[in-house]
DNA sequence: CTAGTTGCAAAGAGTTTGCATGGCG
DNA sequence: CGCCATGCAAACTCTTTGCAACTAG
């Protein structure tokens, strides 16, 4: 028994997050909403976007943990594909090809693991982003110092 | 003129983690530590794995926002591994394999994305897990963390 | 001796929780 | 009306920082 209400909070959030494709911080969820003159409480910006994390409608990511976690809207179609985060500019990139596809068969089989294609996220560097910069004073992987 | 020194934490604490394959937080490595006789500040655990961090010697990385960042020992290619995350149990298992080495250049080629390993995470359910399938409702015995 | 390091505690940052009030159905 | 959601603030957790004491080179 699953009751759950839809509330002017719960759409003002969703909207917002639907209308920004960029993947936004809870701060950045009540600030924005602030300035359209809507306040909400940053608690219940965590528990709304929780609840639409399990109901599928929002994808959470982890950039970095000392600048809290990010959240974005997620389309209906984003169970069957891996999503590629950048972890420069936040850009989102949603990948569904063959390769992957056997990817997630190879694990299952060969590791026993079943792979929730819709969780995951794998974290890098878009192209967009690695050829802007140059390459020798930027380390993007192994350097979670700052 | 970068002088390091080579203090007896240090050498305490590299040691720590390299006898230690699984994946370490600060807190486990303070009170493994501990255990020993051995007493180190956090601070000074935290201050020094960044420093291995950028030595390269360890290498830091985020499963869960919630449980803190864990640090392992860099050697043996572990740059080039992936984690695999069990959604039901917890458990977090290394996956090094040619496949996912394939995978990772795949993607870079393909779809000139720089894949940084050491900050994803696969999710999913483990073949212990797997056994009874039911992603909704379902809990196996072998929970773990939290 | 000098500069890097340690330890403790306090400060920060992000997230969660307790509890009374308010709103959906 | 019952139950879920909201708001606020206090509580929590992990991590960083300030500062005095300490130590490697």
């Amino acid at each position: 028994m699953r009751g759950e209400y839809s509330t002017k909070q719960k759409t003002l959030i969703l909207n917002y997050i639907k209308e920004n494709s960029a993947h936004l911080t809870v701060a950045d969820i009540v600030s924005g909403l602030e300035l359209q003159g809507v306040h909400i409480g940053k608690a219940t910006v965590y528990r709304t976007l929780e609840r639409l994390c399990e109901s599928g409608e929002a994808r959470k990511f982890i950039v970095d943990e000392r600048s809290g976690a990010c959240y974005q809207y997620a389309d209906s179609g984003c169970e069957r594909h891996f999503h590629l985060k950048c972890i420069r500019c936040g850009r989102l990139i949603h990948l569904s090809c063959d390769f992957l596809s056997g990817m997630e068969e190879h694990i299952f089989h060969d590791h026993g693991f079943k792979v929730s294609s819709g969780k995951t996220v794998i974290y890098g560097v878009c192209s967009h982003c690695s050829g802007n910069e140059d390459m020798d004073s930027h380390q993007c992987e192994c350097h979670s110092s700052r």
